[in-house]
DNA sequence: GTACGGATTACCT
DNA sequence: GGTAATCCGTACG
């Protein structure tokens, strides 16, 4: 993956990563999902983005060149992971919600439990997260740099496929049409609207 | 120092 | 389809 792709404005970068391959070489073993499903979130633009308030300790990755992974902790339960895009100093980002595992499939569902159906390993940003082995320890990883996880082109995927829409879960700016995911695909999450979400304004 | 509310998921009905 | 689980970052006093 080129990292001129990567760093524009999230919205543009958000679509482009559809079809793209996340591999994560684990001691366990090595798992590789195509993502299926992206939103971009607008760094001090955007209301629903974490960085929307300025850095933080926790947010510090996004500011940085694009190409990072961004993970935090969602619920205390989950992790959720960001592709960081934009110039280095723009806290822009586009989180990954689903995916279909195309590799390493038995490690991905011990990860998961023998019982989730494969179109559901990598379903939603938690499970994704699951699937491929992502925790606290891969914030910061330079996925373009030889890390253990690592981002990599796949198949083209036609612009025919390519849908938009609003987010999913965000109490502010959801609304926006920041949502990509492919028309009719299994692996993607089901929209749901926040109970907190409040009638607001944007793009 | 304390309080609040999640970029969610799984399980129960 | 509705709701409990769960903990930490951020905000405010």
């Amino acid at each position: 993956m080129n990292v001129a792709l990567l760093a524009r404005p999230a919205e543009k970068v958000a679509p482009g990563l559809l079809g793209a391959i996340l591999t994560h070489e684990a001691p366990e073993g090595t798992v590789s999902i195509t993502i299926t499903e992206t939103e971009a979130y607008s760094g001090s633009a955007d209301p629903a983005s974490h960085a929307y308030r300025g850095r933080t300790p926790r947010n510090a990755v996004m500011f940085g060149p694009a190409g990072r992974l961004y993970v935090y902790r969602s619920h205390g339960l989950h992790w959720c992971a960001n592709i960081v895009t934009g110039a280095d100093g723009i806290a822009t980002a586009v989180l990954i919600r689903a995916g279909r595992v195309i590799e390493g499939q038995d490690l991905a569902r011990t990860r998961r439990g023998s019982k989730v159906e494969s179109a559901r390993l990598a379903r939603g940003p938690g499970n994704f997260c699951r699937a491929l082995g992502i925790t606290a320890e891969h914030n910061g990883a330079d996925l373009l740099a030889g890390a253990s996880v690592a981002l990599s082109e796949g198949e083209p995927v036609p612009a025919a496929l390519i849908r938009v829409g609003p987010r999913v879960g965000v109490s502010k700016a959801h609304d926006w049409q920041h949502r990509f995911y492919l028309a009719g695909d299994p692996t993607v999450s089901a929209y749901r609207l926040s109970p907190r979400a409040k009638p607001s304004g944007g793009a």
